[in-house]
DNA sequence: ATGAAAGCGCTAACAA
DNA sequence: TTGTTAGCGCTTTCAT
């Protein structure tokens, strides 16, 4: 690889000119940017990060630490933070955790020694934890999903509790009285502040988000975040409540599981059961019947993320905002 | 941040040793040893891995340029990828392209400027010219999906040909004799070849897979690879051709979109309509009726792929392999 | 407007 | 067995 030596050489001029060429700092003469140019032509010439990074303290990567990118959740997510980190120059590095806090302490160890310049924790189980090892490490830190005690970090959540709540009204008001959920995974907060809503609608105020299980009286049936699941909590749900007229589930692809489950029974959506979601992932615009959902931006949310970020990278001073979307009713043909 | 400066004086030892400890290489007392790892954990020490990078001359980096991590085809993939990369020390830096020949070309320009270790180029449409860039710059590079003419370039592929055969060899079995294609997008070369397996299963052996659309004669519309035009695109078809037995969609996505048209027009599959899918998405498995389709092994090649890619980088002489994996029948329910 | 030189944090070669 | 030192490729003073 071609070095800034070598451009120096053939450009016949120091390696300091190079770099005021290549960064667009101090003066140089038109001739020897010319000069420069041609040479970094010839030798497909690419800087190196590393030594640049070395010199300038900023590797100009951002790190981002999300569950599982085959949940289509978070590719859009993705999508807007790489869109938004793009735009300002920066090269985006993903770790996937899978929900598992040892590999949270991995991704956050490889942001280290990575030194990115700041870091994305998506739905992070430690987010206390790694948080505060960041900004030890004096690494900018945005989170998305669950938020962290800390109040001087900039945080982007979705109102669950508000969103489940219209979504619950939306089931009353077409008549809903019997309805059952399909509950999401225990580390994840944005499940239990959708239960929580769903239980205070059902006027089943006193129970606890974390201990529905040792209520066998409550049409509440474990999903996780996943089809499959879905399907399944669905099946045991209707056996053990025959007589339910409405499934809301914790998210879109719970819903959607439950949705092929009754199809494969021949029961009808919505007459004889409705079902609604959370998230509205592509997908639930397009089976069929079209799945009614509560709506988040995931994709503004990425990019509003990585927003705050640069931001924060750029003047550390800023205070840690917090953002907080709300989702919105789509009423499809569901419920 | 601590640095090694920082941990040999607190072990009292120069940064020497520290760094021989650090690597386990040379000789270090079990006294030092311990010195130096006491110092580094009160430190919270982790080495800097660009200062490292530009002695080693390796960043322990692979870089992954794939199009699209919305289609669920690419996180599984990924998934091998990185569960084979982290096996022997190695981080993933994913770049997406969106399917656009410019975002690949920048994508290739910040692999070169992190200088990865390796690359693998995931169905890049411009795989000629960027294998050359990066072989040139001295990158070992693996492609997946769309070769490139170089024979030194290990590639990994799936037999698109053998496979959308076996699938009409199957839909023919049953009996189906009228049988439809949702052809993908112009640039995949996979979706080329499934589409001239179809032609020459049919008969038509004197078509050009690029030139199918000047014959309005065949039943064939374009889906790319999508779940929203697979749906749009079948509906086009049956409007044109009522007596259809059968569908081939070019890849789940597409065939999945079929399967939502087609229960929204209340037409029962199989019996009325056979649909028949190509990768084998988890969702294949979940929707209703499950989806019959060829089943790609694409977790394990992202896994082969990995693996190829390593050895090549620790042995540049070794000759470019190319690793084939057939498709499989899964029978389901929808043909 | 340009070149020379110091130094970022690390590894590796050499000396002790 | 350990410490010292010379760079890796780059940016950034400081002279000129």
């Amino acid at each position: 690889m071609a070095t800034i030596k070598d451009v120096a050489q053939r450009a016949g001029l120091g390696v300091g000119t190079v770099s005021r060429v290549l960064n667009g700092s101090g003066y140089v003469s038109d001739e020897a940017r010319q000069r420069v140019l041609d040479a970094v032509r010839d030798l497909n010439y690419v800087p190196n990060a590393q030594a640049r990074a070395l010199m300038t303290r900023r590797t100009m990567t951002l790190g981002v630490a999300l569950p599982d990118l085959t949940n289509p959740y978070f590719p859009r997510l993705v999508r807007g933070i790489e869109d938004e980190a793009q735009r300002h120059g920066y090269t985006v590095i993903l770790l996937e955790t899978d929900w598992q806090p040892a590999n949270e302490r991995r991704a956050i160890d490889i942001l280290r020694r990575q030194s990115v310049d700041g870091a994305i924790l998506v739905d992070v189980t430690l987010s206390d934890l790694l948080t505060n090892i960041l900004i030890a490490a004096n690494t900018p830190v945005v989170l998305i999903g669950r938020g962290a005690e800390r109040q001087d970090v900039p945080q982007i959540t979705v109102n669950n509790y508000k969103g489940a709540t219209e979504a619950m009204q939306w089931m009353f008001s077409k008549g809903h009285r019997r309805i059952g959920f399909l509950a999401g995974p225990e580390h994840a907060v944005s499940a239990k502040q959708r239960l929580r809503a769903y239980l205070d609608f059902m006027g089943w105020e006193a129970v606890l988000v974390d201990d529905w299980e040792k209520h066998p009286e409550l049409p509440i049936a474990q999903a996780d975040y996943s089809f499959e699941r879905g399907r399944e909590a669905t099946e045991q749900l209707l056996q053990k409540y025959p007589d339910l007229t409405c499934i809301f589930g914790v998210n879109d692809m719970a819903a959607l599981g439950a949705l092929a489950y009754l199809a494969a029974q021949s029961i009808s959506v919505p007459d004889t059961l409705a079902v609604i979601g959370f998230d509205d992932v592509l997908m639930a615009s397009l089976v069929h019947p079209p799945l009614t959902t509560m709506h988040q931006p995931v994709y503004d949310m990425g990019v509003a993320g990585a927003r705050l970020l640069i931001e924060r990278i750029k003047n550390a001073e800023c205070e840690g905002q917090r953002l907080v979307f709300d989702p919105v009713l789509v009423v499809r043909q569901s419920c």
